[in-house]
RNA sequence: GGACUGUUAGCUCAGUUGGUUUAGAGCAUUACUUUGACAGAGUAGGGGCCACUGGUUCGAGUCCAGUACAGUCCACCA
């Protein structure tokens, strides 16, 4: 069979993906294993696939493949989510390009088209994941919108209403003007504004032509303002308290009131109170009961009640209102000023403080459990550092506003009646039935459902056990078998969206916790250390590089750019090394697949000579057992980059490099010791399962090439046996590390003297382990090309001299060769010795540490000091020798 | 403003309770190698006052304090 000359990622990837689904690999049924599950984060169902979808997924996958090749029932469960807000607002642009406004169609029209969208671009992205090679069990893909999961979220809301957790009221709440709805706390983002401060003085109303002056960065809102307040203590402003002001442009009389909230030291020590938008300001307007005027309509655009510029937009008023306050002589002066102005998530646009009827949901009542779950190490959150993080949120923990003015969502299952009585219930009939309980003759046609939505957040808290129809089935089997999940792995921006609301509604509702551990990615950022966004373009087409590079290379290349717990500078060229590695492999594979046209022998060692003949393969099978315990740990503490690392170095460095080439057979020679043929094999077998989970592709494609396998045979679900070290591993590994010190040390002196690699030497051994050279002579002798390898107790004159570790070795070549640059590499090693004998020596010489120091310490200290003496002294005869 | 995290080679990062060499890895870089698995390669190198300043200690990249810078989260005094 002629292997190609690299590994074809395009076709291979294709083919195994599609027989993975034949073979129902990724299919989970409850059974008698010990279950792994894990729900997948759903993505935004319109979404297209990104680098940070890219790294998440790619984590899961390996989590998920490495389980189910440990012999666990692997679950992964995928889905998306409805994404209220986002896939709204691409619904709304649609139609907008369509030439049809949202507001002249009808709830039931919109949703006809917002469904028709969903089909269209639904699937997107988790087609996507396919290509990825993610091993999700697609039988149980689920969707935030899926009858079930529907009624579980309004079974939820009826709930938690029903015990008193929810309730409605009229708050402060962030506006988004331009979705038209409000937002929870979480959707704003604070971003760092130069704003200008105005100084604008109101005129008193006893003391025509005196005035007080106050400092804004909103002068729009000064038509809402109902009061002036300045601090009790403040002497400046004694006088006043109490007196009245005009409003500079529309001449309203407002009081002047003194509380303590206000700073003497901000701007002129005055503040102008507008309770209808601003949090503060509303909070003092309740305190001294001042008038509430808002001044700006939904779109936010100014309303009648502002007076002046009605239906101009916030921002162009805010240009217009300082001319004109300029004009009437009410502008003191004006300050550049940076502070920070808050952005809807969703929209970016500037977030409006609004007051407004909404739906809240009182966190402290379900938030008990789950800040114990985390803070006791129940759910076991890694990187650790999130803990602190949870706690204080949790700690402090605000109501929720649940309520989207939106279509597309739940909606919220609430009736109210004419004469403005409020009914919850699961359907419209339930609703009433209470209805007719209040008023027997009572219509349907009197009853008008609530217009909003539901946050997403309120249906996707759901999502580890109404996958498994654990609210709206409670008790069946699934939800028994795999709740709680094991991993949840997720970004670190959605811990208060979404993760703590899921261990809320996993205690409430299933009275456990929804997975054992958390994993918080890092943020994928560009090489300048940019978050990759749209908008800055920075963000590459990950489909294209997966045909470029191939999917493996593209989980190479992320995975091994993502140290545990911080974000990653990502970059192109990562993809390259990914590919390159898979090349490596391959060609690895032509090199055995040659080696197995040759003609098989057996042969039969004494045991002694078997350790010499077949050191290599010892020496490989310590290094897959000593790897893989490192593997265990690495993958414990999640560090899945450090695990990627040690399994490529395993693969280059230690198979690639050392024991293909001590294994190798000889130029020319017909022949192939059967038993090396087969452990190699073995060994890349080996290699290729523990590569399996971070490049599913390519390791499948290689272990089908490496040997016929009985149908059902594929490293997908291959086991993966854990390995302990064994006694014997050590002094084998010791051996293994001598000989490549030497072949290197060896090299090395042969390429400072120049000897090209043809030419062959006799090597002189001068060493204390003469022992070891029995067993790795004769590789060491090939590697290095020698003739003979003799042991020797003195210098050989004539020859080269090397020092590698505690050896020296003496390379005897029958051509005259230039000592000179060897010279000084030995000069040079010599006076690194002493400078490092010297340091121990002084070490040695202070009496507090041989007092004080662990007896260990200053044994190893003493060791140091003969060594590197021992060493000095060998390298002064080899020197001799270069005389 | 508050809290947390970080600062180690050109870049990205390891460095486990202070002591096995005068600090490691990958990538990049340099020199040499070119028909026998792989030039997308091989072999061998070079490259670091461990941010700064003090302190604790016989001994500090590692512990403590302060400073500077960076990042994240929270708060919002208009």
């Amino acid at each position: 069979m002629a292997l190609s000359k690299n590994f074809e990622h395009v076709s291979a990837e294709s083919k195994w993906y599609q027989h993975w689904l034949d073979k129902q690999y990724f299919a989970s049924k409850p059974d008698g294993r010990e279950p792994y599950t894990v729900a997948i984060p759903p993505p935004n169902v319109t979404g297209v696939l990104h680098m940070g979808h890219c790294l998440n997924n790619t984590i899961q996958d390996i989590l998920v493949r490495r389980a189910r090749m440990q012999g666990k029932n692997a679950c992964w469960v995928p889905g998306t989510d409805h994404a209220s807000i986002a896939t709204e607002a691409k619904v709304v642009h649609m139609l907008r390009e369509r030439g049809i406004a949202k507001s002249s169609i009808s709830r039931d029209e919109f949703l006809t088209y917002a469904w028709e969208w969903k089909e269209k671009y639904g699937g997107i992205i988790l087609q996507q994941l396919k290509k990825m090679g993610c091993s999700l069990d697609w039988d149980r893909t689920s969707f935030t919108m899926d009858d079930h999961y529907y009624q579980s979220v309004i079974g939820v809301f009826n709930d938690l209403y029903s015990k008193g957790y929810i309730y409605r009221g009229k708050r402060m709440i962030n506006w988004d003007v331009k979705a038209k709805t409000a937002l929870s706390d979480e959707e704003v983002i604070f971003k760092d504004t130069q704003s200008k401060l105005y100084f604008l003085r109101y005129e008193l109303a006893d003391s025509p032509g005196q005035h007080i002056t106050i400092a804004t960065v909103r002068p729009e809102t000064i038509l809402g303002d109902t009061a002036i307040c300045v601090h009790p203590d403040d002497e400046r402003f004694k006088h006043l308290q109490g007196k009245f002001a005009y409003v500079p442009l529309i001449n309203r009389k407002i009081p002047i009131i003194a509380d303590e909230y206000v700073s003497m030291e901000f701007g002129t020590g005055a503040l102008k109170i507008t309770p209808a938008h601003d949090m503060n300001d509303y909070q003092l307007g309740q305190k001294h009961q001042l008038e509430v005027i808002d001044v700006l309509n939904d779109d936010g655009t100014m309303s009648e009640a502002a007076q002046l510029y009605v239906g101009v937009d916030r921002f162009e008023t805010r240009k217009k209102i300082v001319v004109d306050l300029e004009a009437s002589g009410n502008l003191v002066k004006t300050e550049e000023y940076p502070n920070q102005v808050g952005y809807s998530e969703r929209t970016d646009v500037v977030v409006e403080p609004r007051l407004s009827l909404q739906w809240w949901v009182d966190m402290k009542k379900i938030s008990g459990p789950a800040l114990d779950a985390v803070v006791n190490d129940d759910i076991k959150f890694h990187p650790a550092k999130f803990k602190n993080l949870y706690r204080h949120w949790m700690e402090n923990i605000k109501d929720w506003c649940i309520s989207r003015q939106l279509w597309w969502g739940h909606r919220i299952p609430a009736w109210y009646d004419q004469q403005g009585n409020v009914f919850v219930a699961r359907n419209e009939s339930d609703a009433l039935t209470l209805y007719r309980q209040k008023y027997p003759e009572g219509k349907k046609e009197d009853l008008r459902q609530d217009e909003d939505c539901l946050d997403t957040w309120f249906s996707s808290w759901l999502w580890p056990f109404e996958v498994f129809k654990g609210y709206s089935n409670p008790g069946n089997p699934d939800i028994k078998y795999y709740y709680p999940t094991q991993t949840l792995v997720t970004a670190p921006e959605i811990i208060f969206f979404w993760v703590a609301r899921m261990v809320m509604a996993g205690f409430e509702y299933m009275n456990e916790k929804p997975f054992e551990q958390v994993y918080f990615t890092g943020i994928v950022r560009d090489k300048q250390g940019r978050k990759m966004s749209k908008s800055l373009g920075n963000s590459p087409d990950l489909l294209e590089m997966i045909d470029r590079f191939g999917a493996d290379a593209v989980r190479f290349g992320i995975m091994i750019s993502s140290p545990a717990g911080n974000d990653l500078l990502w970059d192109e060229s990562t993809n390259e090394q990914g590919r390159n590695f898979s090349n490596k492999i391959w060609n690895a594979l032509k090199l055995v697949k040659m080696w197995e046209e040759r003609k098989p022998v057996t042969t039969t060692y004494s045991t002694q000579q078997a350790e010499k003949a077949y050191f290599a393969i010892h020496w490989f099978d310590a290094r897959l057992r000593q790897v893989k315990a490192e593997l265990d740990q690495s993958y414990e503490q999640f560090r899945l980059s450090e695990a990627l690392m040690t399994v490529y170095t395993l693969i280059w460095d230690d198979f690639c490099s050392w024991y293909l080439e001590w294994v190798k057979p000889p130029y020319g020679e017909e022949t192939i010791d059967e038993k090396v043929l087969n452990a190699t094999k073995g060994f890349f077998d080996e290699l290729m399962k523990l590569l399996h989970p971070y490049m599913p592709f390519i390791t499948e494609e290689i272990y089908h090439h490496l040997s016929a396998r009985a149908e059902g045979d594929d490293i997908c679900i291959a086991r993966l046996e854990s390995a302990a070290m064994q006694d014997a591993d050590a002094g084998i590994l010791a051996n293994g590390k001598l000989l490549q010190a030497s072949i290197t040390g060896i090299r090395d002196a042969r390429n400072k003297a120049q000897l090209k690699p043809k030419e062959s030497i006799v090597l002189y051994v001068q060493t204390e382990a003469p022992a070891a050279y029995e067993v790795i002579g004769d590789i060491l002798a090939r590697q290095v090309n020698a003739s003979s390898i003799e042991l020797t107790d003195s210098t050989i004159a004539q020859a080269i001299p090397a020092v590698a570790g505690k050896e020296t070795f003496y390379l005897l070549s029958s051509t005259p060769i230039d000592m000179g640059s060897q010279k000084e590499e030995l000069m040079k090693e010599l006076e690194y010795l002493r400078g490092f004998l010297l340091s121990v020596e002084k070490k040695l010489g202070n009496e507090k540490f041989v007092q004080n120091a662990k007896a260990e310490v200053v044994d190893i200290e003493k060791k140091k000091k003969a060594d590197a003496e021992m060493k000095i002294r060998m390298i002064e005869e080899s020197l001799t020798t270069l005389n």
